[in-house]
DNA sequence: TATTATTGCTTGCAAATTGCAAGTGCAAAT
DNA sequence: ATTTGCACTTGCAATTTGCAAGCAATAATA
């Protein structure tokens, strides 16, 4: 992935710069909703990312410090991705978006589920989602 | 720009198959923020987006919903595009996005300003600009 | 202990996309 | 009649993507 400057000063293109491309917040969803951790867990989404891509894409979150490489517990072989504050604080945007498209598109039934609890309480939604993504990375 | 298949159902995965990329949500900013309505303004912004990229992305926004293309009052020479109720709604997103720059990102003082505003009264800001927004697409 | 999986990548290469510069066609101004 | 402005289009090189195969380091199995 590209490195490159910034663009310009401006917030939604030095997001954009970060996070603005087809596959970066879907493996912050993939973390944030469905518990994912590892290089494996990633290929195996839906979407069907590219392994160099994938590698290319953890690469420029940890460098935007989105992610954080661990050890795994289990195995010496694994390796454990983890949120970071961060990309935690990204959690409003992934709602908004999720509202957003709960208007335009068609969603599945236990997707629904969830989109219309964030929608009948988004701030506690967020809150206590926040919370408990806290939690996971409390050393 | 490639008017592909989606790639699953998910909600933000949809959502990236229409605004994820580097250049779209900023045409959607200069809509928004700064009044920019032509091909000229676009081309005028910070970023430096390159002509044929415009274009591209200006086709897949109008094939999206996102804007509509219009004929400009003042000239024949020169093409109006506008927001639609679709990009309108994509105001929450992108001020979570500004809320989320805020946090990690040096924001320059003037747009800091309307950052507090929306910081401060998030719902009243996200109304109050909806509908100014609104009246400009009122037929 | 030797062999076979599993995991997390890297590499090679073709195809698609991007970025830059130059050009084009129509409308408007001079 | 000529020049300027506006909205693109075109050509081409460079970069990025996507697909398939390969590889080194554990870990599991025989």
């Amino acid at each position: 992935m590209r490195t490159d400057r910034k663009r310009s000063d401006c917030p939604i293109s030095c997001s954009l710069d970060i996070f603005g491309d087809k596959w970066s917040l879907l493996i912050i969803r993939d973390m944030m909703f469905f518990n994912k951790s590892t290089y494996g867990d990633f290929l195996k989404s839906a979407e069907g990312i590219a392994t160099n891509i994938l590698a290319s894409r953890l690469l420029g979150l940890e460098e935007s410090k989105l992610i954080e490489k661990l050890e795994h517990p289990d195995s010496k072989a694994k390796v454990l991705y983890r949120l970071t504050q961060k990309s935690i604080d990204l959690l409003p945007i992934i709602v908004e978006i999720h509202l957003w498209a709960d208007k335009y598109f068609e969603i599945h039934a236990d997707i629904k589920t969830m989109i219309k609890e964030a929608k009948n309480g988004k701030d506690k939604f967020i809150k206590t989602m926040t919370q408990q993504l806290k939690r996971q990375i409390a050393t």
